[in-house]
RNA sequence: GCGCUUGUAGUCCAGCCUGGUAGGAUGUAGGCUUCCCAAGCCUGAGACCCGGGUUCAAAUCCCGGCGGGCGCACCA
């Protein structure tokens, strides 16, 4: 029996959500197209998260380069903790981090030092592998992309291993030139890009990925979040270090004992949990994982993981992370340029704190297809995916009864109707009604739209309904309207 | 990156062991059929992952590469 990913990946591939990337030569591992069918519910996930976290009154978005300069990221510290410093053992052939070596020897981190140090130190305490045989020499592996910017064979560049970092190197111009004052929070949708050892998985381990994030910029003295009050008694799932289960808790009392960091941190991740509500992912296949502090990464004072419960087990769909004053601090120090602001509230410039959700989009991508992936029952004869209306590909599908007589022309003008009036759909006169009913719901769209022989006089036409296949009668004039209602009806309240 | 395994039309599979015209199903395009949950008939287009070797001859045997799956390692 295939387990569940396999399948589900397969059907993505053969249904056009996703194409290997490069496939006429050879494809690349880790790296995916997204297809016809794909693309559309990609574009819609990452417009709900706009709707949820940009569009509030003053959140502002922007797209900065995916090219960093290197002292960028020297700074941000992606550039030591990025490189492995990886050590063979000749006898077994398996691979070692050798800083993880060394520690496990001597007590203490040897994270982030130079290969040569280790290299040393790896010689003085006479260390071998866990195998009992001799270590070979040690390779850095850079888990960032370099690129050579310029005539010169130099790597002076990355690919932007995330997309925050670009949003600290532009804060201090959209700080000015946005009212000076704080909060103040910028997102981003965009690509980034890790050089993995061996991606695996599928989506879940890429090497051009994307991420949705959110910087959100305040006054550390002035942690409260606008509005917090109409939400704070909501609940959200959160697992405690150590524990297998996650609880139900609601925010004030996730603040109170010191889950999240604040009120700001506690109002992201209510947002995260809505997001994943209207993409459609079920209550009970997520929640939040409470990081113990000694497994924070090296920008982070408290991190929220969200975890989601899939069939390749526990992966990680998001990070919420409370930077402080990190990034800015690092950056104004390697640029030499003056990252503190002065606020009317404060005699002192400070340097902002920042809260950081980041979430991956292709994960949350995979985990609605497994989510809405349904298996051939008496019912339905074939596998079909229940997505909600918010992210199907297509909200509707237009077909005549039959190619003739005028019934094709008149569909084709429904499209048209249905386009102008907002529904977003498609054209099919191949095969049998039932064979595209059958094709439509093999990509998931909620809604199919039949011309029949009456409908030319009736000016009426069958509506049918993607999960218990009901239909029914309704004029032409109305039909538009009638969708998009209908596809409302899908939506969990909103925020705000 | 290491080990095992695998790669044939868009998709699923046969052929490989034992070298000799690549076959089926499904999908797709066109035609016929007043077709509402993958109906039927006719016609067409469509494939041996890439490179090298052995051989008169390679989808088939051998080597290497690339991709997939599993295990190990790695996973900011």
């Amino acid at each position: 029996m295939a387990k569940l990913y396999e399948r589900v990946l397969d059907i993505a591939v053969q249904r056009g959500f996703l194409l290997p990337s490069a496939e006429i030569y050879g494809s690349m591992a880790g790296i995916y197209d997204y297809g016809p069918i794909g693309a559309p519910i990609k574009r819609k996930i990452q417009n709900l998260f706009r709707e949820i976290f940009i569009t509030c009154p003053g959140f502002l978005e922007i797209e900065s380069s995916t090219i960093v300069p290197k002292e960028a990221l020297v700074a941000s510290g992606h550039a030591a903790s990025f490189s492995d410093p990886l050590v063979e053992c000749k006898k077994t052939k398996k691979q070692y981090r050798a800083d993880h070596l060394l520690q496990e020897a001597t007590g203490k981190s040897w994270e982030g030092k130079s290969v040569e140090e280790l290299q040393k130190r790896l010689k003085e305490h006479k260390i071998t592998s866990p195998d009992g045989g001799e270590l070979g020499e040690i390779k850095a592996f850079n888990l960032m992309f370099g690129a050579s910017m310029g005539a010169t064979n130099e790597k002076n560049a990355y690919l932007r291993p995330e997309t925050a970092q670009g949003i600290f190197l532009d804060f201090k111009r959209i700080f000015l030139q946005n009212g000076s004052k704080l909060p103040l929070a910028i997102g981003q949708v965009g690509r980034s890009y890790r050089n993995e050892i061996s991606p695996r998985q599928g989506l879940v381990r890429m090497r051009e990925f994307s991420q949705m994030e959110l910087e959100y910029f305040f006054n550390p003295k002035k942690d409260e979040m606008p509005g917090f009050e109409k939400i704070q008694k909501k609940e959200v799932r959160v697992r405690l270090p150590g524990e297998k289960n996650a609880i139900e808790v609601s925010l004030e009392d996730a603040i109170k004992n010191k889950y999240f960091a604040n009120q700001i941190m506690a109002t992201l991740i209510y947002w995260q949990h809505q997001l994943y509500l209207r993409v459609g992912i079920p209550a009970k296949k997520f929640h939040f994982a409470i990081l113990p502090k000694d497994g924070l990464p090296h920008y982070s004072q408290a991190n929220v993981d969200l975890e989601m419960i899939t069939s390749y087990g526990v992966i990680e769909g998001s990070g919420t992370a409370y930077r402080t004053d990190f990034d800015l601090k690092n950056h104004a120090k390697h640029s030499n340029t003056d990252l503190s602001v002065k606020l009317p509230e404060e005699e002192e410039k400070i340097i902002p704190h920042v809260i950081e959700p980041s979430l991956g989009v292709d994960r949350l991508f995979y985990c609605l297809l497994e989510s809405a992936y349904k298996e051939k029952s008496p019912e339905k004869e074939w596998e079909w995916f229940d997505f909600p209306p918010a992210v199907a590909p297509y909200l509707a599908g237009v077909f005549p009864l039959m190619k003739k007589d005028g019934l094709d022309k008149l569909a084709g003008e429904i499209v048209q109707t249905l386009r102008e009036g907002g529904v977003e759909c498609y054209y099919s006169q191949s095969g049998s009604i039932g064979k595209r009913y059958a094709r439509a719901d093999e990509i998931g769209v909620p809604y199919c739209i039949t011309i029949d022989y009456d409908s030319k006089e009736k000016k009426d036409v069958t509506i049918r309904y993607r999960n218990d296949g009901g239909q029914e009668r309704i004029s032409i004039s109305s039909l538009a309207d009638k969708i998009i209602e209908d596809a409302k009806k899908g939506k969990v309240s909103l925020k705000c």
